[in-house]
DNA sequence: ATTAGATATGACATCGCTGTCATATTGTAA
DNA sequence: TTACAATATGACAGCGATGTCATATCTAAT
């Protein structure tokens, strides 16, 4: 059995698309233990019965919705990861986290989901996260050191929380939340040349 | 009608606390409109029909536990805010952090019902935020901008971005969910030295 | 036009959650 | 002890969600 089934791949791409923005919109309010299939039902108009002809069940939809977002994260962050060209760790930073903003303010839907998903600590977390962050903090450390070894960076900083640091804030997004003004890329763009300038040379 | 009834103060406080810890669990995992008084009543031992001579419903036991959470939070921050001496805004932060996540490490649980509550944008979240968040970046900005005043912080950062930025790494406290090591006090504010240390300097 | 296989549909049994209510138990004042 | 008020209890009706299944409809090959 395909998952989801080729039924599912057969029907009209309008079907597809309502039942996956359907499911998109519960999946980023409530948590994958919670969602209620019925509320997707509802909203992209497919009979009950007929949805399970497509998926096995709720997690088999989840795994699906999972992909596709991974896919579009994939989709925004590809060319700055294979370009493995010998950029300092802070211009690096700077172009993630512009991308992460840009990916934010196109889906913020899939940036809710990925909230939900990290606050449930529930059994599904660990089946899809696996040692993930582990391996992008160790990604962050070895490029740390590299910059620290060509005296880029200070040497008294700890390349650890450092990387955490990053990832903090590259993974929550959470600058736009209290700030005022209108939300667009140029806009975020300078906050972000403003933070890395934070970080660059400090604030004194 | 008193909320929570008199009846609930007059419970031994074993069964109080056997109601406040299920609650506080419940909602550490499932926003408020999802939480399950099922749950509740089943883990903390009280009969259906006693927990609604104590609350009214659900919102009045999400309240009383929010004043709870927001009082014991105000209890470590408020020998910071009350004293209005002439410290850098570097080092108020530097304590805020601090204290933010020693109360994270004692209190994981509250932690876990605020990120809840901050990710559901449902009805009681407008109801009980208001313009809280602004009021805190308000609060920030204008430390900042005296502090620019007094050459301590460099002019051409935005007091905004800097008080965003603050806010969104305090509110979080995401520091310790990707590092390895034992989580204890002594071990954070190491780290918080050195984040501090970063904004102060940068890291080139 | 017929037929087999694929797909669509919604009624249904089952289950868990909510809030209520009638009744039982306990506490207290006379 | 009695009698009244406060408190405790769990059975229950109502509701909404789940997954299944018998049946209806469609599609394509002959």
């Amino acid at each position: 059995m395909i998952i989801p089934s080729n039924t599912f791949f057969n029907l009209s791409t309008d079907k597809q698309d309502r039942i996956i923005t359907a499911s998109i919109n519960e999946f980023s309010k409530r948590s994958f233990e919670d969602a209620k299939l019925s509320n997707i039902i509802k909203e992209s108009m497919i009979p009950r019965g007929s949805f399970y002809q497509y998926f096995i069940d709720k997690k088999d939809l989840y795994l699906y919705i999972f992909e596709i977002i991974k896919n579009k994260k994939i989709e925004y962050l590809k060319d700055l990861l294979i370009n493995e060209q010998e950029i300092p760790f802070l211009e690096l930073f700077r172009l993630l986290y512009a991308q992460g903003i840009k990916f934010s303010i196109d889906h913020p839907q899939y940036v809710d989901i990925f909230k939900v998903f990290i606050n449930t600590k529930g059994p599904i977390y660990k089946e899809l996260m696996g040692d993930s962050g582990k391996e992008a903090q160790a990604y962050y450390v070895g490029y740390i050191e590299s910059d620290k070894a060509k005296g880029i960076i200070r040497k008294d900083i700890d390349s650890q929380i450092l990387a955490d640091l990053v990832i903090s804030l590259t993974t929550n997004i959470a600058i736009n939340e209290f700030s005022e003004g209108e939300i667009n890329y140029d806009n975020l763009l300078k906050k972000v040349d403003n933070i890395i300038s934070i970080f660059k040379k400090g604030i004194e």
